[in-house]
DNA sequence: CGCCGACTTGAGCAATCTCAATCATGGTGG
DNA sequence: CCACCATGATTGAGATTGCTCAAGTCGGCG
Protein backbone atom coordinates (compact mmCIF):
# COMPACT_ATOMS: atom_id res chain seq x y z
CA UNK A 1 0.00 0.00 0.00
CA UNK A 2 1.73 3.20 1.26
CA UNK A 3 5.58 3.76 -0.59
CA UNK A 4 7.97 2.49 2.12
CA UNK A 5 9.76 5.61 3.77
CA UNK A 6 13.35 6.53 2.95
CA UNK A 7 15.01 5.07 5.83
CA UNK A 8 17.05 8.22 6.08
CA UNK A 9 13.98 9.78 8.12
CA UNK A 10 14.87 7.95 11.09
CA UNK A 11 16.88 8.79 13.44
CA UNK A 12 17.92 5.21 14.10
CA UNK A 13 19.93 5.33 10.81
CA UNK A 14 21.65 8.93 10.44
CA UNK A 15 25.12 8.08 10.57
CA UNK A 16 24.51 4.66 8.35
CA UNK A 17 26.27 4.50 4.63
CA UNK A 18 24.15 4.73 1.69
CA UNK A 19 25.23 1.17 0.54
CA UNK A 20 23.90 -0.54 3.32
CA UNK A 21 20.75 1.50 3.77
CA UNK A 22 20.27 0.73 0.17
CA UNK A 23 20.47 -3.02 1.03
CA UNK A 24 18.04 -2.57 3.98
CA UNK A 25 15.31 -0.65 2.00
CA UNK A 26 15.28 -3.22 -0.23
CA UNK A 27 14.36 -5.11 2.12
CA UNK A 28 12.19 -3.36 4.67
CA UNK A 29 8.04 -4.11 4.32
CA UNK A 30 5.73 -1.44 5.78
CA UNK A 31 2.66 -3.14 7.52
CA UNK A 32 -0.64 -0.99 7.63
CA UNK A 33 -2.08 -2.22 11.35
CA UNK A 34 -5.91 -1.47 12.86
CA UNK A 35 -6.30 0.00 16.09
CA UNK A 36 -5.62 -2.76 19.02
CA UNK A 37 -3.36 -4.57 16.14
CA UNK A 38 -1.20 -7.02 17.94
CA UNK A 39 2.22 -6.85 16.15
CA UNK A 40 4.46 -9.24 18.16
CA UNK A 41 3.93 -10.22 21.41
CA UNK A 42 6.07 -10.84 24.75
CA UNK A 43 8.05 -14.17 24.46
CA UNK A 44 7.95 -14.78 20.87
CA UNK A 45 10.77 -15.20 18.61
CA UNK A 46 12.01 -11.89 16.87
CA UNK A 47 11.54 -11.98 13.32
CA UNK A 48 12.45 -8.63 12.09
CA UNK A 49 13.30 -5.25 13.29
CA UNK A 50 10.71 -2.76 13.84
CA UNK A 51 9.87 0.81 13.58
CA UNK A 52 7.01 3.09 13.43
CA UNK A 53 6.13 4.70 10.18
CA UNK A 54 3.31 6.46 11.41
CA UNK A 55 0.80 6.34 14.77
CA UNK A 56 1.44 4.93 18.00
CA UNK A 57 2.04 1.42 19.46
CA UNK A 58 2.54 0.37 22.58
CA UNK A 59 4.77 -1.40 24.35
CA UNK A 60 3.80 -3.46 27.13
CA UNK A 61 5.20 -6.36 29.76
CA UNK A 62 2.26 -9.07 30.75
CA UNK A 63 3.36 -10.78 34.44
CA UNK A 64 2.15 -14.33 35.06
CA UNK A 65 -0.94 -13.04 36.86
CA UNK A 66 -1.87 -11.50 33.37
CA UNK A 67 -1.69 -7.79 34.06
CA UNK A 68 -0.11 -5.62 31.24
CA UNK A 69 2.19 -2.97 32.50
CA UNK A 70 2.78 -0.07 29.74
CA UNK A 71 6.86 0.18 29.41
CA UNK A 72 6.59 2.65 26.35
CA UNK A 73 4.87 3.84 24.02
CA UNK A 74 6.25 4.73 21.01
CA UNK A 75 5.69 7.16 17.74
CA UNK A 76 7.00 8.22 14.19
CA UNK A 77 9.72 6.85 13.63
CA UNK A 78 11.12 5.37 16.45
CA UNK A 79 12.21 1.65 16.30
CA UNK A 80 10.24 -1.24 18.39
CA UNK A 81 12.81 -3.74 19.85
CA UNK A 82 16.48 -3.48 20.62
CA UNK A 83 18.07 -4.69 17.22
CA UNK A 84 18.27 -8.90 16.85
CA UNK A 85 21.58 -10.18 17.04
CA UNK A 86 21.49 -14.12 17.39
CA UNK A 87 18.68 -15.81 15.73
CA UNK A 88 17.02 -17.09 18.54
CA UNK A 89 16.26 -13.86 20.71
CA UNK A 90 12.60 -13.35 22.32
CA UNK A 91 10.74 -10.32 22.39
CA UNK A 92 10.71 -9.38 25.99
CA UNK A 93 7.26 -7.53 25.66
CA UNK A 94 4.54 -7.39 23.59
CA UNK A 95 3.61 -4.38 20.48
CA UNK A 96 -0.36 -3.23 20.07
CA UNK A 97 -1.29 -0.43 17.77
CA UNK A 98 -3.23 2.33 19.29
CA UNK A 99 -5.76 3.73 16.77
CA UNK A 100 -4.07 2.60 13.40
CA UNK A 101 -0.48 2.96 13.04
CA UNK A 102 2.12 1.53 9.92
CA UNK A 103 5.34 -0.47 10.67
CA UNK A 104 8.41 -1.19 9.04
CA UNK A 105 9.73 -4.12 9.46
CA UNK A 106 13.14 -5.81 8.23
CA UNK A 107 13.55 -9.12 8.53
CA UNK A 108 16.01 -9.79 11.79
CA UNK A 109 18.49 -12.39 10.29
CA UNK A 110 19.29 -9.56 7.38
CA UNK A 111 19.67 -7.55 10.18
CA UNK A 112 21.65 -9.16 11.81
CA UNK A 113 24.08 -10.11 9.51
CA UNK A 114 24.06 -6.48 8.14
CA UNK A 115 25.02 -5.41 11.49
CA UNK A 116 27.80 -7.99 11.59
CA UNK A 117 29.33 -6.56 8.33
CA UNK A 118 29.00 -3.27 9.07
CA UNK A 119 30.05 -1.85 12.37
CA UNK A 120 27.93 1.83 10.90
CA UNK A 121 24.46 -0.14 11.35
CA UNK A 122 25.70 -1.67 14.67
CA UNK A 123 26.98 1.32 15.99
CA UNK A 124 23.44 2.87 15.34
CA UNK A 125 21.58 0.03 16.87
CA UNK A 126 23.42 0.86 20.08
CA UNK A 127 22.90 4.18 19.95
CA UNK A 128 19.37 3.43 19.57
CA UNK A 129 19.77 0.89 22.33
CA UNK A 130 21.09 3.96 24.41
CA UNK A 131 18.46 6.15 23.85
CA UNK A 132 15.80 3.21 25.15
CA UNK A 133 18.03 3.15 28.40
CA UNK A 134 18.16 6.87 28.55
CA UNK A 135 13.89 6.89 28.61
CA UNK A 136 13.82 3.80 30.85
CA UNK A 137 16.54 5.67 33.14
CA UNK A 138 14.27 9.13 33.49
CA UNK A 139 10.76 6.84 33.78
CA UNK A 140 12.52 5.01 36.72
CA UNK A 141 13.61 7.98 38.36
CA UNK A 142 10.00 9.28 38.00
CA UNK A 143 8.49 6.67 39.39
CA UNK A 144 10.55 6.34 42.25
CA UNK A 145 10.67 9.99 43.38
CA UNK A 146 8.31 11.93 42.04
CA UNK A 147 4.19 12.01 43.08
CA UNK A 148 1.80 11.25 40.73
CA UNK A 149 0.79 14.93 39.77
CA UNK A 150 4.32 15.71 39.50
CA UNK A 151 4.80 13.33 36.90
CA UNK A 152 1.58 14.49 35.25
CA UNK A 153 2.85 18.34 35.43
CA UNK A 154 6.14 17.08 33.59
CA UNK A 155 4.68 14.67 31.14
CA UNK A 156 2.17 17.79 30.17
CA UNK A 157 5.25 20.49 30.26
CA UNK A 158 7.07 17.68 27.45
CA UNK A 159 4.12 18.76 25.08
CA UNK A 160 5.06 22.97 25.05
CA UNK A 161 7.63 24.14 22.58
CA UNK A 162 10.30 25.25 24.84
CA UNK A 163 9.99 28.47 23.47
CA UNK A 164 6.49 29.33 24.08
CA UNK A 165 5.04 29.92 27.41
CA UNK A 166 1.27 30.03 26.83
CA UNK A 167 0.36 26.65 25.34
CA UNK A 168 -2.51 24.30 24.17
CA UNK A 169 -2.11 21.53 22.61
CA UNK A 170 -4.23 18.02 22.18
CA UNK A 171 -3.22 14.69 24.26
CA UNK A 172 -2.23 12.46 20.93
CA UNK A 173 -3.90 9.40 22.65
CA UNK A 174 -6.57 9.37 25.38
CA UNK A 175 -6.52 9.79 28.98
CA UNK A 176 -7.17 5.62 30.11
CA UNK A 177 -3.48 5.50 27.91
CA UNK A 178 -1.67 9.34 29.84
CA UNK A 179 -2.42 7.29 32.79
CA UNK A 180 -0.80 4.04 31.89
CA UNK A 181 1.94 6.12 31.28
CA UNK A 182 1.79 7.82 34.51
CA UNK A 183 1.46 4.29 36.40
CA UNK A 184 -1.55 5.98 38.10
CA UNK A 185 -5.28 4.83 37.47
CA UNK A 186 -7.42 6.74 35.33
CA UNK A 187 -9.41 8.33 38.68
CA UNK A 188 -6.06 9.71 39.65
CA UNK A 189 -5.33 11.00 36.69
CA UNK A 190 -8.45 12.58 36.58
CA UNK A 191 -8.07 14.53 40.02
CA UNK A 192 -4.80 15.15 39.05
CA UNK A 193 -6.30 17.37 36.51
CA UNK A 194 -8.55 18.82 38.88
CA UNK A 195 -5.67 19.77 41.01
CA UNK A 196 -3.56 21.34 38.26
CA UNK A 197 -6.71 23.57 37.30
CA UNK A 198 -5.62 25.78 40.26
CA UNK A 199 -2.29 26.40 38.77
CA UNK A 200 -3.89 27.15 35.12
CA UNK A 201 -3.95 23.93 33.31
CA UNK A 202 -7.28 23.78 31.41
CA UNK A 203 -8.97 20.67 29.83
CA UNK A 204 -11.82 19.97 27.46
CA UNK A 205 -11.63 16.31 27.10
CA UNK A 206 -8.34 16.18 25.07
CA UNK A 207 -7.37 19.53 24.64
CA UNK A 208 -5.50 21.07 27.05
CA UNK A 209 -4.11 24.74 27.94
CA UNK A 210 -1.36 25.70 29.88
CA UNK A 211 -1.63 29.29 31.26
CA UNK A 212 2.01 29.75 31.59
CA UNK A 213 4.68 27.11 31.38
CA UNK A 214 7.10 28.77 33.55
CA UNK A 215 4.67 29.73 36.58
CA UNK A 216 3.84 25.97 36.82
CA UNK A 217 7.33 24.83 36.45
CA UNK A 218 8.33 27.00 39.42
CA UNK A 219 5.13 26.45 41.24
CA UNK A 220 6.11 22.71 41.18
CA UNK A 221 10.10 23.30 41.68
CA UNK A 222 9.11 24.35 44.93
CA UNK A 223 6.91 21.78 45.76
CA UNK A 224 10.22 19.55 45.05
CA UNK A 225 11.43 21.22 47.79
CA UNK A 226 10.13 18.79 50.23
CA UNK A 227 10.74 15.48 48.25
CA UNK A 228 9.33 12.45 48.61
CA UNK A 229 11.89 10.52 51.28
CA UNK A 230 11.10 7.31 49.45
CA UNK A 231 14.31 6.88 46.82
CA UNK A 232 16.17 9.62 49.06
CA UNK A 233 19.79 7.66 49.24
CA UNK A 234 21.45 10.37 51.57
CA UNK A 235 19.99 12.88 54.06
CA UNK A 236 21.22 15.89 53.05
CA UNK A 237 24.91 15.63 53.02
CA UNK A 238 27.52 13.12 51.20
CA UNK A 239 28.69 10.07 53.34
CA UNK A 240 31.74 11.39 51.88
CA UNK A 241 34.87 9.31 50.03
CA UNK A 242 37.05 9.55 52.99
CA UNK B 1 48.27 -2.66 42.19
CA UNK B 2 46.35 -5.75 41.46
CA UNK B 3 46.77 -7.19 38.21
CA UNK B 4 44.30 -6.26 35.33
CA UNK B 5 41.64 -9.59 35.07
CA UNK B 6 41.47 -10.93 32.03
CA UNK B 7 38.73 -9.28 29.86
CA UNK B 8 37.31 -12.64 28.92
CA UNK B 9 35.91 -12.74 32.50
CA UNK B 10 33.68 -9.94 31.43
CA UNK B 11 30.12 -10.96 29.81
CA UNK B 12 30.40 -8.04 27.88
CA UNK B 13 33.36 -9.51 25.80
CA UNK B 14 32.09 -12.89 25.17
CA UNK B 15 32.04 -13.02 21.53
CA UNK B 16 34.88 -10.85 20.96
CA UNK B 17 37.62 -11.93 19.13
CA UNK B 18 41.15 -12.03 20.54
CA UNK B 19 43.18 -9.49 18.87
CA UNK B 20 40.80 -6.82 19.47
CA UNK B 21 40.87 -7.98 23.40
CA UNK B 22 44.62 -7.87 23.54
CA UNK B 23 44.17 -4.31 22.25
CA UNK B 24 41.61 -3.58 24.51
CA UNK B 25 43.86 -5.02 27.30
CA UNK B 26 46.43 -2.87 26.56
CA UNK B 27 44.49 0.02 27.41
CA UNK B 28 42.78 -1.36 30.49
CA UNK B 29 43.63 0.58 33.95
CA UNK B 30 42.72 -1.26 37.37
CA UNK B 31 41.67 1.44 39.76
CA UNK B 32 40.63 0.77 43.16
CA UNK B 33 38.21 3.32 45.50
CA UNK B 34 37.22 3.73 48.94
CA UNK B 35 33.68 3.19 50.26
CA UNK B 36 32.11 6.37 49.18
CA UNK B 37 34.16 7.14 46.19
CA UNK B 38 32.57 8.87 43.48
CA UNK B 39 33.85 6.96 39.82
CA UNK B 40 31.77 9.49 37.69
CA UNK B 41 29.66 11.84 37.99
CA UNK B 42 25.77 12.52 35.75
CA UNK B 43 26.55 15.16 33.27
CA UNK B 44 30.49 14.84 33.38
CA UNK B 45 32.25 13.92 29.84
CA UNK B 46 32.25 10.02 29.33
CA UNK B 47 36.47 9.73 29.31
CA UNK B 48 36.08 5.49 29.82
CA UNK B 49 34.20 2.73 29.83
CA UNK B 50 34.02 0.93 33.17
CA UNK B 51 33.07 -2.18 34.09
CA UNK B 52 33.04 -3.36 38.28
CA UNK B 53 36.03 -6.22 38.97
CA UNK B 54 34.97 -6.82 42.47
CA UNK B 55 32.47 -4.75 44.63
CA UNK B 56 29.14 -2.84 44.37
CA UNK B 57 28.76 0.44 42.82
CA UNK B 58 25.31 2.29 42.68
CA UNK B 59 24.35 4.03 39.84
CA UNK B 60 22.10 7.17 40.30
CA UNK B 61 20.44 10.08 39.34
CA UNK B 62 20.13 13.76 40.91
CA UNK B 63 17.03 15.72 40.34
CA UNK B 64 17.41 19.71 40.11
CA UNK B 65 15.91 19.34 43.48
CA UNK B 66 19.24 17.36 44.53
CA UNK B 67 17.30 14.42 45.51
CA UNK B 68 18.98 11.12 44.42
CA UNK B 69 17.43 7.96 42.75
CA UNK B 70 18.98 4.98 42.67
CA UNK B 71 19.20 3.77 39.01
CA UNK B 72 20.60 0.47 39.59
CA UNK B 73 23.17 -1.69 41.40
CA UNK B 74 26.17 -3.21 39.35
CA UNK B 75 28.83 -5.92 40.75
CA UNK B 76 31.22 -8.21 39.46
CA UNK B 77 31.43 -8.18 35.67
CA UNK B 78 29.21 -5.78 35.13
CA UNK B 79 29.38 -2.66 33.03
CA UNK B 80 28.92 0.60 34.48
CA UNK B 81 28.09 2.77 31.34
CA UNK B 82 26.22 1.94 27.90
CA UNK B 83 29.71 1.97 25.35
CA UNK B 84 30.62 5.74 24.55
CA UNK B 85 30.53 6.42 20.80
CA UNK B 86 31.26 9.93 20.01
CA UNK B 87 33.83 11.97 21.81
CA UNK B 88 31.14 14.09 23.12
CA UNK B 89 28.92 12.24 25.29
CA UNK B 90 28.23 12.58 28.54
CA UNK B 91 27.06 10.51 32.04
CA UNK B 92 23.43 9.86 32.49
CA UNK B 93 23.67 9.25 36.35
CA UNK B 94 26.40 9.22 38.54
CA UNK B 95 28.48 6.10 39.85
CA UNK B 96 29.82 5.55 43.31
CA UNK B 97 31.33 2.77 45.37
CA UNK B 98 29.47 1.19 47.83
CA UNK B 99 32.20 -0.39 50.05
CA UNK B 100 35.49 -0.93 48.61
CA UNK B 101 35.11 -1.65 45.26
CA UNK B 102 37.84 -1.63 42.18
CA UNK B 103 36.76 -1.00 38.41
CA UNK B 104 38.17 -1.34 35.15
CA UNK B 105 38.42 1.17 32.71
CA UNK B 106 39.45 1.30 29.11
CA UNK B 107 40.00 5.37 27.42
CA UNK B 108 36.39 5.90 25.41
CA UNK B 109 38.01 7.46 22.37
CA UNK B 110 39.87 3.69 22.07
CA UNK B 111 36.56 2.26 23.31
CA UNK B 112 34.98 3.78 20.56
CA UNK B 113 37.30 3.30 17.75
CA UNK B 114 37.55 -0.30 17.84
CA UNK B 115 33.92 -0.30 17.75
CA UNK B 116 34.11 1.30 14.51
CA UNK B 117 36.56 -0.91 13.20
CA UNK B 118 35.26 -4.39 14.64
CA UNK B 119 32.07 -4.90 14.80
CA UNK B 120 32.12 -8.03 17.18
CA UNK B 121 33.01 -5.45 20.24
CA UNK B 122 30.33 -2.97 18.49
CA UNK B 123 27.71 -5.95 18.36
CA UNK B 124 29.06 -6.80 22.33
CA UNK B 125 28.49 -3.49 23.37
CA UNK B 126 25.10 -3.82 21.50
CA UNK B 127 24.23 -6.96 23.61
CA UNK B 128 25.24 -5.05 27.06
CA UNK B 129 22.81 -2.08 26.49
CA UNK B 130 19.96 -4.67 25.34
CA UNK B 131 20.59 -6.28 28.89
CA UNK B 132 20.69 -3.16 30.67
CA UNK B 133 17.26 -2.64 28.42
CA UNK B 134 16.03 -5.82 29.89
CA UNK B 135 16.94 -4.88 33.76
CA UNK B 136 15.19 -1.23 33.45
CA UNK B 137 12.36 -2.87 32.01
CA UNK B 138 11.47 -5.10 34.61
CA UNK B 139 12.17 -2.42 37.20
CA UNK B 140 9.47 -0.59 35.45
CA UNK B 141 6.92 -3.23 35.44
CA UNK B 142 7.69 -3.89 39.41
CA UNK B 143 7.32 -0.18 40.30
CA UNK B 144 4.13 0.18 38.24
CA UNK B 145 2.56 -3.13 39.34
CA UNK B 146 3.11 -4.48 42.40
CA UNK B 147 3.54 -3.51 46.36
CA UNK B 148 6.40 -2.72 48.28
CA UNK B 149 6.20 -5.97 49.88
CA UNK B 150 5.73 -8.19 46.61
CA UNK B 151 8.93 -6.42 44.86
CA UNK B 152 10.68 -7.19 48.73
CA UNK B 153 9.59 -10.89 47.95
CA UNK B 154 10.86 -11.41 44.56
CA UNK B 155 13.96 -9.12 45.38
CA UNK B 156 14.76 -11.91 48.10
CA UNK B 157 13.94 -15.10 45.90
CA UNK B 158 16.53 -13.66 43.52
CA UNK B 159 19.46 -14.53 45.75
CA UNK B 160 18.00 -18.20 46.15
CA UNK B 161 19.57 -20.60 44.01
CA UNK B 162 16.92 -22.21 41.69
CA UNK B 163 17.34 -25.48 42.89
CA UNK B 164 16.70 -25.05 46.85
CA UNK B 165 14.19 -24.53 48.76
CA UNK B 166 14.88 -23.68 51.93
CA UNK B 167 17.60 -20.79 51.61
CA UNK B 168 19.72 -18.67 53.47
CA UNK B 169 22.28 -16.43 52.31
CA UNK B 170 23.49 -12.45 54.02
CA UNK B 171 22.87 -9.14 51.97
CA UNK B 172 25.19 -7.88 50.01
CA UNK B 173 24.27 -4.04 51.03
CA UNK B 174 22.92 -2.97 53.82
CA UNK B 175 18.92 -2.27 54.02
CA UNK B 176 19.19 1.44 53.25
CA UNK B 177 20.07 0.60 50.04
CA UNK B 178 18.01 -2.30 49.79
CA UNK B 179 15.43 0.41 50.69
CA UNK B 180 16.39 2.02 47.80
CA UNK B 181 16.50 -0.10 45.57
CA UNK B 182 13.29 -1.22 46.08
CA UNK B 183 11.99 2.44 45.56
CA UNK B 184 10.78 2.43 49.26
CA UNK B 185 11.74 3.95 52.52
CA UNK B 186 13.66 2.16 55.15
CA UNK B 187 10.75 1.92 57.64
CA UNK B 188 8.43 0.53 55.26
CA UNK B 189 11.15 -1.71 54.12
CA UNK B 190 11.74 -3.04 58.06
CA UNK B 191 7.38 -3.15 58.36
CA UNK B 192 7.52 -5.29 55.49
CA UNK B 193 10.41 -7.49 56.75
CA UNK B 194 8.45 -7.98 59.78
CA UNK B 195 5.11 -8.96 57.35
CA UNK B 196 7.07 -11.52 56.14
CA UNK B 197 7.62 -13.12 59.51
CA UNK B 198 4.56 -14.85 58.63
CA UNK B 199 5.49 -16.36 55.64
CA UNK B 200 8.65 -18.07 57.06
CA UNK B 201 11.17 -15.49 56.16
CA UNK B 202 13.89 -14.77 59.15
CA UNK B 203 16.10 -12.18 59.44
CA UNK B 204 19.09 -11.17 61.54
CA UNK B 205 20.75 -8.17 60.05
CA UNK B 206 21.93 -8.45 57.17
CA UNK B 207 21.32 -12.36 57.06
CA UNK B 208 18.00 -13.89 55.82
CA UNK B 209 16.53 -17.14 56.14
CA UNK B 210 13.69 -18.16 53.82
CA UNK B 211 12.01 -21.47 55.13
CA UNK B 212 10.83 -22.57 51.50
CA UNK B 213 11.02 -20.43 48.63
CA UNK B 214 8.22 -22.38 46.68
CA UNK B 215 5.81 -21.53 49.54
CA UNK B 216 6.66 -18.19 50.06
CA UNK B 217 6.34 -17.67 45.65
CA UNK B 218 2.90 -19.42 45.96
CA UNK B 219 1.23 -17.17 48.78
CA UNK B 220 2.69 -14.43 47.18
CA UNK B 221 1.31 -15.25 43.33
CA UNK B 222 -1.85 -16.11 44.88
CA UNK B 223 -2.06 -12.37 46.25
CA UNK B 224 -1.55 -11.02 42.79
CA UNK B 225 -4.82 -12.43 41.48
CA UNK B 226 -6.10 -9.49 43.22
CA UNK B 227 -3.75 -6.80 41.31
CA UNK B 228 -3.22 -3.58 41.26
CA UNK B 229 -5.27 -1.60 39.00
CA UNK B 230 -2.65 1.30 38.61
CA UNK B 231 -0.81 0.16 35.75
CA UNK B 232 -3.09 -2.24 34.55
CA UNK B 233 -4.26 -1.26 31.15
CA UNK B 234 -7.55 -2.54 29.96
CA UNK B 235 -10.24 -3.95 32.25
CA UNK B 236 -9.58 -7.78 31.22
CA UNK B 237 -10.64 -9.05 27.76
CA UNK B 238 -8.97 -7.46 25.23
CA UNK B 239 -10.41 -4.35 23.42
CA UNK B 240 -10.23 -5.90 19.90
CA UNK B 241 -8.36 -5.09 16.84
CA UNK B 242 -11.96 -4.20 15.36
C1' DC C 1 -34.24 7.63 22.40
C1' DG C 2 -31.16 4.83 24.64
C1' DC C 3 -26.81 2.95 24.91
C1' DC C 4 -21.78 3.09 24.91
C1' DG C 5 -17.34 4.58 25.82
C1' DA C 6 -14.62 7.90 27.98
C1' DC C 7 -14.29 10.72 31.68
C1' DT C 8 -15.41 12.63 36.29
C1' DT C 9 -16.69 12.59 41.03
C1' DG C 10 -17.51 10.81 45.66
C1' DA C 11 -16.65 7.98 49.85
C1' DG C 12 -13.93 4.87 52.15
C1' DC C 13 -9.86 2.25 52.61
C1' DA C 14 -5.12 0.49 52.09
C1' DA C 15 -0.36 1.36 51.30
C1' DT C 16 3.16 4.21 52.18
C1' DC C 17 5.32 8.27 53.87
C1' DT C 18 6.78 11.45 57.78
C1' DC C 19 8.43 12.41 62.07
C1' DA C 20 10.02 10.90 66.23
C1' DA C 21 11.43 7.75 69.60
C1' DT C 22 13.67 3.53 70.75
C1' DC C 23 16.92 -0.18 70.39
C1' DA C 24 20.99 -2.93 69.14
C1' DT C 25 25.68 -2.96 67.84
C1' DG C 26 30.33 -1.89 67.48
C1' DG C 27 33.99 1.02 68.39
C1' DT C 28 36.46 4.45 71.40
C1' DG C 29 38.47 6.47 75.13
C1' DG C 30 39.01 6.60 79.94
C1' DC D 1 35.21 -2.84 82.22
C1' DC D 2 32.23 0.84 81.36
C1' DA D 3 30.22 5.22 79.69
C1' DC D 4 29.38 7.08 75.41
C1' DC D 5 28.64 7.91 70.69
C1' DA D 6 27.52 6.82 65.86
C1' DT D 7 25.12 4.01 62.77
C1' DG D 8 21.72 1.12 61.20
C1' DA D 9 17.43 -1.00 62.20
C1' DT D 10 12.95 -1.18 64.31
C1' DT D 11 8.63 0.57 66.02
C1' DG D 12 4.79 3.74 66.83
C1' DA D 13 1.36 7.31 65.58
C1' DG D 14 -0.61 10.15 62.41
C1' DA D 15 -0.89 12.32 57.80
C1' DT D 16 -1.08 11.62 52.80
C1' DT D 17 -1.28 9.59 48.53
C1' DG D 18 -3.34 6.81 45.61
C1' DC D 19 -6.46 2.78 45.02
C1' DT D 20 -11.21 0.57 44.87
C1' DC D 21 -15.79 0.47 44.11
C1' DA D 22 -19.66 2.73 42.70
C1' DA D 23 -22.35 6.16 40.73
C1' DG D 24 -22.96 9.96 37.75
C1' DT D 25 -21.93 13.02 33.61
C1' DC D 26 -21.17 13.89 28.84
C1' DG D 27 -20.84 13.47 23.89
C1' DG D 28 -21.60 10.76 20.21
C1' DC D 29 -24.12 7.43 17.36
C1' DG D 30 -27.17 3.65 15.83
Amino acid sequence: MSESPPLREFPFFVGVDDATLQRLAGEAKVEAHAAGAVLFRQGERITAMGFVVRGFVKLTRTAASGDETLISLRTDGASLTEAPVRADETHHYSAEAVGPATALKIPAGRFARLMADNSSLALAALADAKRTVAELTGEIESLKASSAEHRLVRFLISFCPPEEDHCRFRLPYDKRLVAARLGVTQETLSRSFARLRAYGVRTEARGIGIESVARLRAQFEEKAREPRASARLVDSDAPGSS
